[in-house]
RNA sequence: GCGCCCGUAGCUCAACUGGAUAGAGCAACUGCCUUCUAAGCAGUAGGUUUCAGGUUCAAGUCCUGACGGGCGUACCA
């Protein structure tokens, strides 16, 4: 519709003898106020100023000279300071409401991202904990994000990036070997600034179930990290699965020292003229991008900083065909972007199909007031103690309602009363509602399928059906500006509208014609909801 | 100090990237269950969009400055 519209204002606008290079790009935009009608454009006033003309009467003449079908546009009306407004015809309403069922569950699908192979890296947690409350709200972006990008025609690839050799593991597996010391009565202590969290005991009690107390002479900590990096990796692989959600594939960093990639950008670097010596230590000119300081890349003890392995990493992802590649971190990594971004660029890479979702921060408020969480020091709550208190759906929902653009607020004792008053039941409920309809519909008539969808014209049906037909949209809108939350937005709205029409309307009782119609649009509302939760990884049950 | 993000109803947040009268949900108040799920609906109240300038037909949205908050600013990840 909306190209519809825009081709048939460009052909009126060149009849009018306007000049190519006068005319602006034509926005087609929902009013928000639905008595402005469906459609609405501000040509008129763009075009005020190069015209030298007052817009009304620009808009007028464009009026008068606008040919559009009328089985798709009703009606044409100038307002305000000079928009046009557009209202949609019923039948376009019904024609569209009858594809939507038939396409049913690929409705709301697109094909406008076809031949993007996206990966989308996220979660990436290193292995010395469980995923905490923390890493929700990523995770979830993530996996949602992916579905958008799904949804809209890319091929996506989820990966978890992470590193099993830095010091952070270095410190767990000396964490557990002094819990392991421990429980065999031995006298052992934590290392400075070790893991204090309850399940590095579990860790050790395991190893002492599988090897008794054979491992009291074990020479370094290998043994002990290596068993935790599995226990570990095995209790996030479940946390993520519980969430609905799974990963191609777990990258891990040492890959990039095996294969040459690390020393592979120095070289380039140094051929290059970006990266030099100096105390010791290998630096990287990040000065010739405008940044203040140069930035290590090497330490003088001969230890890479992650900037390095960041660079070889992105390098390979694009090395590997993909030509979009999102990254999904918190606002305290932001930093690195750029640097990421230059290194890049600095090997040959366009540094265009690296794009970043950017989330700010989860604050934890608990007892009433916020507080800072810690892996290190087990002062966190996890993902999946918050899924026993609330539930899977309702944790995803949570992280998702939110822009990512800002500070998400968790209140835990507000999400553990949360049940019955939560918003997600909002949707869910309304979803169950019409499939509860449904089923009393089909237990008293025989017919199904096929109906008149022209007798659907009370102003709440209208308004449904204009409301459902515009969900493509909404997924389309959320997946540019990866916000799962527009989606929300959206979904809320025509779960409001359905109530709206349902307490207008009754499906059952009236003349049967008619009762089949109602039931065809409170079928396409259920489908649409179905399919946007499905979009963000939530439920969507049958009955509550 | 410098960089990035944010500041909207009592609280938590929207606002289709510059459009028409700034909207929802909690919380408060008033109505509505002998008929399809009241986990709901209809309504009332609540605002100088932190402040001051600027840009233009039009600013919550863009630019400048101030104030307030968050995060960075490591040879930590």
């Amino acid at each position: 519709m909306e190209q519809y519209l825009q081709k048939a204002i460009l052909e009126a606008l060149t009849k009018m003898g306007v000049s190519g290079d006068q005319i602006p790009e034509i926005q087609i935009e929902t009013p928000r106020d639905p008595s402005h009608g469906d459609a609405a454009t501000n040509v008129a006033m763009m075009l005020a100023k190069p015209l030298r003309n007052n817009p009304r009467k620009i808009a007028e003449e464009l009026v008068s000279t606008l040919k559009t079908d009328s089985s798709r546009i009703e009606a044409v009306e100038i307002a305000g300071p000079g928009f046009i407004n557009f209202r949609y015809s019923d039948s376009y309403l019904y024609n569209e409401l009858t594809d939507l069922l038939k396409e049913g569950e690929d409705f709301g699908k697109s094909s406008g991202r076809k031949g993007i192979k996206a990966l989308v890296e996220f979660v990436s947690a290193n292995p010395t904990g469980p995923l905490t409350v923390g890493h929700g709200r990523n995770a979830v972006l993530g996996d949602t994000v992916a579905r958008l990008l799904e949804w809209t025609g890319a091929d996506v690839h989820r990966e978890y990036y992470f590193n099993n050799a830095g010091r952070q593991m270095r410190v767990l597996g000396q964490s557990v070997r002094a819990r392991y010391l421990q429980e065999l009565g031995k006298d052992a202590e934590l290392p400075e600034g070790g893991y204090e969290g309850e399940y590095i005991r579990d860790i050790a009690k395991k190893l002492i179930d599988e090897h008794g107390d054979s491992l009291l002479n074990a020479e370094d900590e290998k043994v002990f990290k290596e068993s935790a990096e599995a226990a570990i990796f095995e209790e996030i692989r479940k946390t993520l699965e519980r969430m609905n959600i799974r990963m191609d594939s777990f990258f891990n960093e040492h890959t990039l020292y095996e294969n040459g990639s690390i020393d592979n950008v120095l070289k380039v670097f140094r051929e290059k003229g970006m990266a030099y010596d100096e105390d010791g230590a290998v630096w990287f000119k990040t000065t010739e991008f405008g940044k203040d300081k140069d930035t290590v890349l090497v330490k003088s003890s001969g230890e890479p900083t992650y900037r390095l392995p960041d660079i070889a990493y992105h390098a390979n992802k694009l090395e590997r065909g993909y030509n979009l590649c999102l990254d999904v971190f918190g606002a305290d990594h932001i930093d690195t972007y750029p640097d990421v971004l230059n290194g890049i660029s600095v090997l040959g890479y366009d540094k265009e199909l690296v794009d970043v979702l950017v989330y700010q921060f989860v604050t934890l408020v608990k007892d009433g007031k916020p507080f800072k969480m810690s892996t290190r020091k087990a002062n966190f709550v996890t993902l999946d103690e918050l899924m026993d208190e609330v539930g899977e759906d309702v944790t995803r929902f949570f992280f998702l309602m939110r822009s990512p653009n800002t500070h998400l607020e968790f209140d835990v004792a507000q999400a553990r009363e949360a049940g019955e008053k939560n918003p997600v039941f909002y949707l869910q409920y309304a979803h169950a509602r019409i499939q509860s309809i449904l089923r009393k519909v089909h237990e008293t008539s025989d017919r199904s399928g096929e109906s008149n969808l022209s007798l659907l014209t009370h102003d709440s049906e209208i308004t449904l059906i204009k409301k459902l037909l515009s969900f493509p949209d909404a997924v389309e809108l959320s997946a540019t500006h990866r916000e799962p939350h527009r989606l929300i937005t959206y979904l809320n709205e025509l779960a409001s509208t359905f109530t709206s029409f349902y307490h207008d309307c009754r499906i059952m009782g009236v003349e049967e014609d008619l009762q089949q119609a109602r039931a065809n649009l409170a079928a396409a509302t259920a489908r649409v909801l179905k399919n946007g939760l499905r979009i963000l990884g939530i439920t969507a049950p049958d009955q509550m």
